[in-house]
RNA sequence: GCCGAUUUAGCUUAGCUGGUGGAGCGUGGGACUGUUAAUCCCAAGGUCAAGGGUUCGAACCCCUUAAUCGGCGCCA
């Protein structure tokens, strides 16, 4: 264990007394009679400095030979000084190298390779990921990640919602077929799921309001600054509710996540330079609500060339959300755009009632859901209308036969509301281990 | 799947109309008692992505392949 964190040293919590830092190396420095060592743990950094004078030959040798990423024990006096970044250094007074770096293969990632990384990862520190966790950037993204993580379970909770799981493997698709992994099982096929909606809604007369946060995977070649294989997707489901209830949840925990953020990880946000005023907004503004035929006229104003039924793709959405300051939804869809799972508008059959919900910033979409077709009859005649083979879905329509009730939830994609906050370049900044079309690895 | 681009030392890169590939970081050695990505000196480290072609001569021009990046469609 540890009990002295460097965080504390920095806030002043350890000024004038002896402490044991244990850490890692960031940065060492200095001349041959007295070394500045940069000492990093989870919780930051703080400079440690060594004298050959008062720490005798041999430690001041160790502590030279600490190269970058060496793990360290280090014992010393904090003194508040402002020559150290932070305020505050430990003056050293013993060196314990606990994971020594090797000269002959040092930490590979250098400061060029930060630096080329601030405008998108490059290949090389993709394939150091596992090395490149470490480093102040990914450091940070886990941080954000980690508190909006928690910012929806505490939303849900908060409210009652009860947290469900779902299976991974499955025999149907929620999306078109097309984008399901296929795996074998036992001389038979099945699937990773792309959605945990169909077997929430499965659980809905049992438990009327749940969510989760859960992996989903889709097999899409996207190559886009928004798209992963391997997503985590925070879904909720709701008995006795309309498209507008799901869609106050939708924006209730959107802005608690952002004002979580605020709370919890504004240094971290600012540190990446997003504007918190910006923030802000986003959990104290309402977010407008817009139907279908609206965006289309809007965009036609525009001079965007889109014909009504169309679905709105990444490059609308754009031009769109690039004027917003604050999320908007998108409502009433045409039907013909939308998988058989959302309800037909009884109030105009051209259209269901569904929503997304777009970022601002130009990011685009964040949150797809709606009201869920509830009755048996319904259920069968959107199936087959759309041609899908009614076999693998025949736990999904029991569900409608025996006591269907109106319902609906939403999917919400974490990973795509941390890149959206955080102002990342790319979403594989804000995951640990990125899954795209194009690796698996490491 | 389609369109566009890139590939030079461990990393980041320079390399002109084709004429023996330079640097910074990192690593090793040396100097320096308050540095802030410390600084200064020295050293090691390159079949220029792979294969083929044109040429007296190719990192550079042409062809093939591969990997990667960006964008589109699709979506969270």
């Amino acid at each position: 264990m540890k009990n002295t964190w460097i965080g504390d040293v920095q806030s002043g919590q350890h000024d004038n007394k002896e402490v044991e830092l244990k850490g890692w190396v960031k940065r060492s420095r200095g001349s041959n009679k007295i070394r500045f060592l940069v000492l990093r743990d989870s919780t930051g950094t703080i400079q440690c400095v060594a004298k050959r004078d008062a720490l005798g030959d041999e430690s001041f040798e160790e502590i030279k030979s600490a190269l970058i990423e060496s793990s360290i024990i280090l014992k010393g006096m904090v003194n508040v000084d402002e020559r150290s970044e932070g305020g505050h250094e430990l003056v050293v007074t013993s060196v314990e190298i606990i994971g020594p770096v090797n000269p002959e293969t040092p930490f590979p990632i250098t400061e060029s390779a930060m630096a080329a990384a601030d405008g998108g990862e490059t290949e090389f520190l993709l394939d150091n990921r596992h090395l490149y966790l470490r480093t102040s950037r990914m450091t940070t993204m886990l941080k954000i990640r980690s508190s909006v993580f928690g910012a929806i379970h505490s939303y849900f909770r908060d409210l009652d919602f009860l947290e469900y799981q779902a299976p991974n493997f499955v025999a149907g698709a929620v999306e078109g077929g097309s984008t399901l992994f296929e795996v074998p099982y036992f001389g038979k096929k099945a699937y990773l799921t792309q959605s945990w909606q169909l077997y929430a809604e499965a659980a809905m007369p049992a438990l009327e309001r749940l969510y989760t946060i859960a992996p989903s995977f889709r097999a899409e070649k996207s190559r886009t600054r928004r798209h992963l294989t391997e997503f985590w997707h925070a879904e909720m489901e709701v008995a006795w509710a309309t498209n507008d209830e799901i869609m106050n949840h939708g924006e209730g925990v959107v802005r608690h996540i952002s004002s979580t953020l605020l709370d919890e990880r504004s240094d971290e946000l600012e540190s990446l330079g997003r504007d918190l005023d910006l923030i802000s907004r986003f959990a104290d503004s309402p977010y407008p609500r817009m139907r279908y035929d609206e965006a289309v006229e809007t965009l036609q104003g525009l001079g965007v060339e889109i014909e009504w039924g169309q679905d709105l793709d990444y490059s609308k959405e754009k031009v769109l959300t690039q004027d917003f300051d604050v999320p908007h939804f998108l409502t009433h869809y045409p039907k013909i755009a939308k998988p058989f799972y959302h309800r037909v508008d009884p109030d105009d059959e051209k259209y269901v009632l569904c929503h997304d919900l777009l970022a601002p910033e130009g990011y685009g979409e964040i949150i797809g859901g709606g009201e869920r077709t509830w009755s048996e009859e319904e259920i069968l005649a959107r199936i087959d209308e759309e041609g899908t083979p009614r076999e693998p879905y025949q736990f999904y329509i029991d569900t409608r036969t025996y006591g269907g009730v109106p319902h609906g939830g939403f999917g919400l994609g974490v990973d795509r509301v941390c890149s959206w906050l955080s102002g990342a370049d790319h979403i594989r900044e804000v995951i640990p281990f990125p899954r795209d079309s194009r690796r698996v690895t490491p």
